[in-house]
DNA sequence: TCTAATGATTGCGG
DNA sequence: CCGCAATCATTAGA
């Protein structure tokens, strides 16, 4: 910004130059005096009255008000101002009208939309939310407060902060050399014809000029706008990781959804929420985990067990005679993650079910609950089918019998098989290698779900 | 220091 | 505009 300083003294020392030494500059007419002038006493006299006139600025103030004075009351005075006129008649045509209205400059207009479009140059105070706001649709939206914003705003502040003081002191001084100019040309039209026209032409050259000023303090502002921005999206290039319970929130959707994880926009809002993270980044975590599962289902089936028993646990603690009630109300539910459950801890007495469920919590070792070789059982068997998943697809099927662990083994192309374990299982992955498109409503009601789920996503 | 995990970005197709 | 797939870039753990 010092160099805005430099700038505008430069250009202000240009324009004070030609206003003072009144000879040339500023479209005025250079005052080539000796026309139609014969007798060489008026000669004399006139050539004596020029020189007076311009060197009536190299004088100090007070003895170039004498002069002035003293010119003013010369006789030849009125002789001389007639001849300035005729000159002026002749030469003036020259300047054209003013008429030159500047025609808006679409590079100012440009900066001038991206500095509001910014919020630099907009309302005060609230204008900075207006770049905020944008920022934050860039981030992802939400109301989203992250070290980075805040930091984004303090600094567009400044800007904006700089901006203004600066555009006002340029304001300021166009207006006071304005005047200046202004009285100057007043003064001097006493002893030289000036038309108010011209006066006005001056003024307007002076704004252009300040204007032009005004428009590379814009630029440069833009400039300092753009890189501000692109640090700041930089910055978010630098990731950190969720917290532990974001991941855990976001991991027990995913898993009771597995069938088809798919948050829908209020889904995603909540989880958002939840997590205190941005409706984006949610996204991004679903995309990626979507993917990621997909790619490789087997290094995923120790988390997906945790969440499941996780959900299973929650669900159980809140419903615990529901699932019974489930069971015996509807004998023709399907592979429901539910049916699963009940399933699962029919099998362990009901007085083991909470040791067992805690054993799964904790670390999934317990000896009824470890699938201890079921993550490399899937792996082998992924590798068997090649590295990707595509077309056909391994699910493996481990569930208690009894007091020992069943472990069966389902291939599952593009259908459920209705004999893997629900809870973790791909079920819902098609042979394109995606998910079936579920009914939507129904996957975020589904039966994994249930009506003591921990995800309130139901609820609103 | 190497590597796996992971959040973010990009390019493409619908 | 959304999701997928590939990829980038950083973080965290060994």
């Amino acid at each position: 910004m010092m160099e805005e300083q430099a700038r505008i003294m430069q250009a202000l020392s240009g324009v004070t130059l030609a206003g003072h030494s009144v000879q040339g500059g500023m479209g005025l007419p250079p005052p080539h005096g000796h026309e139609g002038t014969d007798g060489d006493g008026r000669k004399q006299d006139i050539g004596d009255i020029l020189h007076q006139i311009m060197t009536i600025t190299d004088q100090s103030l007070d003895e170039a008000q004498a002069k002035k004075h003293g010119l003013n009351c010369h006789r030849m005075k009125p002789a001389l101002f007639s001849v300035l006129c005729e000159i002026k008649e002749k030469t003036g045509l020259s300047i054209r009208g003013a008429q030159e209205q500047d025609p808006p400059d679409p590079q100012l207009m440009r900066l001038d939309n991206m500095l509001l479009a910014e919020g630099v140059s907009g309302p005060e105070k609230g204008g900075g939310s207006a770049a905020a706001a944008a920022a934050a649709a860039a981030a992802g939206g939400g109301a989203e407060n992250s070290i980075e914003h805040s930091d984004y705003r303090a600094k567009l502040t400044q800007i904006r902060q700089i901006y203004h003081t600066e555009l006002e002191k340029y304001e300021q001084a166009c207006n006071e050399f304005t005047t200046h100019v202004m009285n100057l040309l007043r003064e001097q039209s006493r002893t030289r014809p000036i038309s108010p026209k011209e006066i006005e032409r001056m003024v307007g050259i002076i704004h252009r000029k300040f204007s032009s000023i005004q428009m590379q303090l814009k630029q440069s502002t833009c400039e300092a706008v753009m890189i501000l921005r692109s640090r700041f999206l930089d910055a978010r290039r630098k990731r950190r990781n969720f917290s532990k319970q974001a991941t855990e929130i976001l991991n027990e959707y995913f898993y009771s959804h597995l069938s088809n994880p798919y948050p829908s926009e209020e889904a995603k809002e909540e989880l958002a929420k939840k997590c205190s993270i941005t409706v984006s980044q949610v996204s991004n975590w679903f995309g990626n985990k979507r993917i990621r599962y997909k790619k490789n289902i087997g290094k995923f089936q120790e988390e997906a067990n945790l969440y499941a028993a996780k959900t299973a646990v929650t669900a159980t603690h809140a419903v615990a005679a529901a699932i019974h009630n489930s069971q015996a109300n509807s004998p023709t539910t399907p592979n429901s993650g539910f049916q699963m459950k009940d399933e699962e801890f029919q099998l362990d007495s009901a007085e083991s079910k909470n040791s067992l469920l805690t054993n799964m919590f904790t670390a999934g070792s317990s000896a009824s609950f470890s699938l201890p070789n079921s993550g490399d059982m899937f792996m082998s068997m992924q590798s068997l089918n090649g590295a990707s998943y595509q077309g056909a697809q391994v699910g493996a099927n481990v569930q208690s019998q009894g007091d020992t662990i069943r472990h069966a083994i389902s291939q599952t192309v593009g259908y459920n098989d209705g004999l893997r374990h629900p809870m973790y299982s791909p079920h819902s992955l098609n042979g394109n290698g995606g998910w079936h498109g579920a009914p939507t409503p129904s996957s975020v009601t589904s039966p994994n779900e249930g009506p003591g789920s921990v995800h309130s996503d139901t609820s609103n």
